[in-house]
DNA sequence: CCGACTTTGTGCATGCGTTCACAAGCGGTA
DNA sequence: TACCGCTTGTGAACGCATGCACAAAGTCGG
């Protein structure tokens, strides 16, 4: 990856001006996908191969070969006609637009189950997210090392943030502190905020927040659930009267 | 799946006629947001909170008042024009529409860090989603209770999901196991799947999934962190040919 | 060197979701 | 009862994303 470009060049990796019109471009729904193909990639690069075809790939990522084949156009024309893609190389182009080849230090608030379990999660799933830092309110459990970070109290956050340079931090605390942790993050400079508690935060524009929902996870496939049943329900009824699980349908 | 459950039906309500054939319109993102928007009002609920108009209620839920009432739409027109919606009849009438007047019964594969995490949530976030069955595949933790279920064996996961009625399987292994445990769930008879493992899982079209996966998210902040720092980058060059952290830009 | 075959990249059409804007409907008031 | 102000519900326009289908561009065999 990296490049090397100038003189001393650390981490990150500036965009040419028209990868940079291209990022701004780039559909949301996209980038999402990017970072799919870019696991998928990631593993058959471990594994040896070298080449892939967008229909290999697309199989593999579980999406239409067409709609991967414009998700790639949009970082810009790296396969070859033919052929398909060099998978080093759409990894490394991948990584550059999602910005991965800067690192991005991370911070959890809330050290209870989930925060333990986000903490010890080594490293953060395909590194590139280093956990700098870990914050609560519990003084039993300020100082006490989780996943090799010492806990701070949440009244340092701004302090801490700002030393540390986080460019990211996780709320996963119970849902009544999260606005409040939001708030704190966001004036320590945090611009983006992945939301674990089942909390709409409300922040400013400048901030980017991505929220991970259980209960709605969990609700979403209750209503598939439910249509099954029911759809499985009105085929049945009719025969027996009767629905998938003995229910009665009213005629 | 399923079955047996004899004739005095307890929990489940079945749907008219009018709202399945609504139930089958809703967009997926409309789901999504209408189970955010049934948080929002059970809190109003609890707050003592009767009455309720799109404006205030859209607020609440970080959304724009006329997706709201398009949303609502979907589900009937329980409003009052120029009053607002009732909260009471408005969260009985999301429940409907999401089944969340039956019980899911939930299994969680995988007892690590996030599993153990999962199991401890006490019934997931918003009852109705009682865990009943606990898999792991390490000797130590068989038989070991975990939120007050004891572990099974991943072996006996066909027997134990039917038994149980398990109606969500909740996949909390390494990468790995995933598209194995998937297969097993699937074979069991769950036909929805919360997949938490950074794979892509391949399931017959019965098969509801939906996968939360940390490094998408943290990659998709990342990508904004990048676009946001090169957007400043540009800005600044010309300015002093510097970049957000002194990084050179070339001219 | 040429022609056949393969696979990319993309213009275009289609469909879905969001947003706007307003008529319809309801409660309150005189 | 008739009017007025407020809020819902929804038709219609718009914009974004998906999928199709094909020309462009490359490789490989002869």
């Amino acid at each position: 990856m990296a490049s090397q470009r100038g003189e001393g060049e650390t981490t990150a990796t500036p965009l040419e001006p028209a990868d940079r019109e291209r990022a701004r471009a780039i559909p949301e729904a996209a980038v999402a996908r990017l970072a799919v193909y870019l696991r998928v990639l990631s593993g058959m690069a471990d594994q040896g191969v070298t080449a892939v075809s967008s229909e290999e790939l697309s199989q593999a990522a579980g999406v239409n070969a067409a709609k991967l084949r414009k998700d790639l156009s949009y970082i810009g024309s790296y396969g070859t006609r033919g052929v398909g893609y060099d998978v080093e190389v759409l990894v490394s182009h991948i990584e550059r637009i999602l910005g991965l080849t800067r690192n991005h230090s991370v911070a959890v608030v809330g050290i209870g189950n989930l925060g333990h379990a986000l903490a010890n999660y080594g490293g953060f799933p395909g590194r590139g997210f280093p956990v700098t830092a870990l914050f609560d309110v519990d003084p039993d459990l300020i100082g006490v090392p989780v996943g090799g970070i010492p806990v701070s109290h949440i009244d340092d956050i701004t302090a801490v943030c700002l030393e540390r340079e986080v460019s990211i931090g996780v709320i996963a605390t119970p849902p009544p502190a999260a606005q409040s942790v939001c708030d704190r993050l966001v004036s320590a400079g945090v611009q983006c905020i992945l939301n674990f508690a089942p909390v709409v935060l409300q922040v400013p524009d400048n901030v980017e927040v991505r929220k991970v929902d259980l209960a709605v996870e969990m609700q979403i496939l209750s209503f598939h659930v439910a249509r099954r049943a029911d759809e499985a329900a009105h085929v049945s009824v009719g025969n027996n009267g009767l629905g998938v699980d003995g229910m009665v349908i009213r005629p």
